[in-house]
RNA sequence: GGCGCUGUAGCUCAGUUGGUUUAGAGCGCCGCCCUGUCACGGCGGAGGUCGUGGGUUCGAGCCCCAUCAGCGUCGCCA
């Protein structure tokens, strides 16, 4: 057969006397002086080519270093008996290497590429290409194409149609802070680019699309935190004519089929919970699912309390919460400091264990814990002899539950019931509608004002706003919400009312969502939607704990990309056209 | 923005109570040897303002203060 071009993973025994042709880089080399092996890697795979003394090209071979990029043209033979590599799929075979072209030359890598090592971020991020170079990275980024590919398959078939929406949006400072981009053409004024497409899509339904999706890239400038980018990518999807049912069977058939055709998972049906069952059961609107350890409340026990941390929080009409740790009996008293403080990160002004040992109950509370106390809680909590109880109070309910519930996710961490190759999803919704923001004291939407409220609701907004329920759901998966939804307002004058309520003036409403709330009146359709985080998906997916290595070119955690240096000062002339000055603090 | 942790060779890290010579190891890098390795092996070598600035001390990689950077965490994220 006539030498054929062929990737580093294709061959096998039965390639042997074929003439091949291989581009790649160098892997690794092993030197043994009379005989030269090199390991030629490319996307597909690695394979062993040699170098003979007796060919003209040896000399050259023994000047070879990692990363050099070669073509070698030589033929397929089998290694001599006993030297097949197992762990390597082409590991049967090697190329008799007869040409050899130097295509380029690497200089000595910063850290190694033929290795899966630690390295610091910021070396990484600054090396990028040598970065996605590696194993893991490559794998990823492949993970992440199926995924995508996957999404955009199943709403395919189900005659969604992706449109693509503009990045050079209107402002309308609501929520998160906007990226602002200056207009040259029209000094002074700005676009702002889009936090989510949501008016868009909306739009799109007035416009009678029907069903829309679009792997969207959102950006909102918002303070740096460890899992956040100032960019990052959402599956976007609206309907019309829908109802909650419909949308969250879609998304979770997407779901599905995704875990299906990319991980080979067949997932379950994804229980529902309701807002309130969720808060009640683990403390949290994202629950991990992945383990019980449900939480209970203890209020009722310490009624009659002399505690006076407890007693205290009750009187302020708070709650005390009780999480069993399995096990926990034997823990030292270091490590319950340790619980304390984690517990105090997440807000908790205190802690109060149990140690349930086989001889005698230890509490950091033991002279206010009566021994019916004692019995009481073990019953509610559930809890056995060798098991310990953590118990949370605070004056305000949602922060007792709060901080239970994400140190309920730390005991299950601890006891090693977070397992990554395991992916609990499951619903939750029948949100409130809307919350009283904690540092203004006013009004928020609990999703955002575009959510219409549940059914027969629409007259609370004028009588009892705080006991709207919205049609708002989120979709969960170990703990991390991946991303919500809701069936959204159509009704032109309900969605002024929204706004009013939230505290905006009639001009504010005018100027900045006039054009959105008059699109409304034109036989708008009712219609809902969803918006799954792709980044946070893939992150899971792959095994990951940071959506950074699911990301070709993430920014560092400061929000800046090392690799290009941005972001970065521009010449005088630029601001210039733009009208703009710069003022230094 | 608050808090915490980290910063020592190209990379990943060790470095005792503040004092033993020239601050170490593994990998990488350079040179020599090696014909069946695959994390090849053997021998030798280069490579360090201990993040930066100040302070305490007879003496600082180690203690103190400041600062910078990175990571983590909380606030924030309609």
């Amino acid at each position: 057969m006539d030498k054929v071009r062929t990737s580093c993973g294709a061959l096998r025994a039965p390639d042997e006397g074929r003439r091949a042709e291989l581009c790649g880089w160098i892997n690794r080399r092993r030197d043994h002086g009379g005989l030269i092996f090199v390991d030629l890697r490319d996307r597909d795979g690695v394979t062993q080519i040699v170098f003979d003394p007796q060919n003209a090209n040896f000399r050259d071979a023994e000047h070879l270093r990692h990363e050099d990029v070669l073509k070698v043209r030589g033929n397929v033979r089998r290694r001599p008996a006993g030297t097949e590599n197992v762990r390597l799929a082409t590991g049967e075979v090697e190329v008799a290497v007869a040409e050899l072209e130097i295509l380029n030359r690497s200089a000595v890598p910063p850290f190694q590429v033929n290795a899966d090592d630690t390295v610091d971020e910021n070396l990484r991020l600054e090396y990028r290409y040598l970065d996605l170079r590696r194993n893991r990275m490559q794998e990823n980024l492949r993970v992440r194409h199926r995924i995508v590919k996957a999404m955009r398959d199943f709403f395919d078939a189900r005659e969604f149609v992706e449109i693509e929406t503009p990045m050079l949006i209107k402002s309308t400072p609501e929520g998160a802070r906007d990226y602002l981009v200056p207009s040259r053409v029209h000094p002074g004024t700005f676009y702002a680019l889009p936090q989510s497409p949501q008016m868009l899509k909306q739009i799109l339904m007035v416009a009678g699309f029907g069903r829309y999706m679009q792997i969207a890239r959102c950006m909102r400038d918002e303070d740096q935190r460890a899992d956040r980018q100032p960019e990052f990518t959402q599956l976007d999807v609206e309907m019309s004519f829908c109802t909650e049912d419909d949308v969250l069977e879609t998304m979770e058939s997407c779901m599905r089929y995704v875990w299906k055709t990319v991980l080979g998972l067949e997932l379950a049906a994804f229980p529902r919970l309701s807002h309130e069952e969720a808060i009640a059961k683990y403390g949290l609107d994202k629950p991990d699912l992945r383990f019980g350890l449900e939480l209970s409340d203890a209020g009722f026990i310490f009624e009659d309390t002399e505690f006076v941390v407890f007693r205290s929080a009750l009187e302020a009409g708070g709650a005390v919460v009780a999480l069993r740790y399995p096990g926990g009996a034997s823990l030292s008293r270091r490590d319950f400091d340790a619980l304390t403080e984690a517990a105090r990160e997440f807000g908790a002004k205190g802690m109060v264990w149990l140690a349930l040992g086989s001889d005698g109950v230890k509490s950091s509370a033991a002279k206010f814990l009566s021994d019916a106390n004692v019995v009481a809680l073990r019953a509610a909590a559930g809890a056995e002899t060798g098991d310990a109880i953590l118990l949370f109070a605070d004056p305000r309910p949602e922060l007792a539950y709060a901080v239970a519930g994400k140190m309920r996710n730390e005991v299950g961490q601890r006891c090693g019931m977070r397992d990554p190759s395991q992916y609990a999803f499951c619903w939750v919704t029948g949100f409130p509608y809307l919350e009283v923001d904690e540092a203004t004291g006013k009004p928020a939407p609990a999703h955002h004002p575009f959510t219409a409220p549940a059914h027969g609701q629409w007259d609370l907004i004028d009588t009892d706003p705080q006991k709207m329920r919205a049609q708002h759901y989120d979709m969960v998966l170990n703990g991390y919400e991946l991303g919500s939804g809701s069936i959204r307002n159509h009704v032109a004058e309900f969605q002024r009312k929204v706004f009013k309520r939230l505290g905006l003036s009639d001009e504010q409403i005018e100027d900045r969502f006039g054009f959105f709330i008059e699109a409304l009146t034109y036989g708008a359709p009712p219609h809902g939607g969803m918006a799954l985080g792709v980044d946070r998906l893939v992150m899971l997916a792959c095994g990951e704990t940071s959506i950074r290595d699911v990301i070709a070119f993430p920014k560092n955690q400061a929000f800046r990309d090392v690799m290009m240096d941005a972001p970065s000062t521009v010449p005088e002339q630029s601001l210039r056209d733009l009208g703009l000055r710069i003022v230094t603090p």
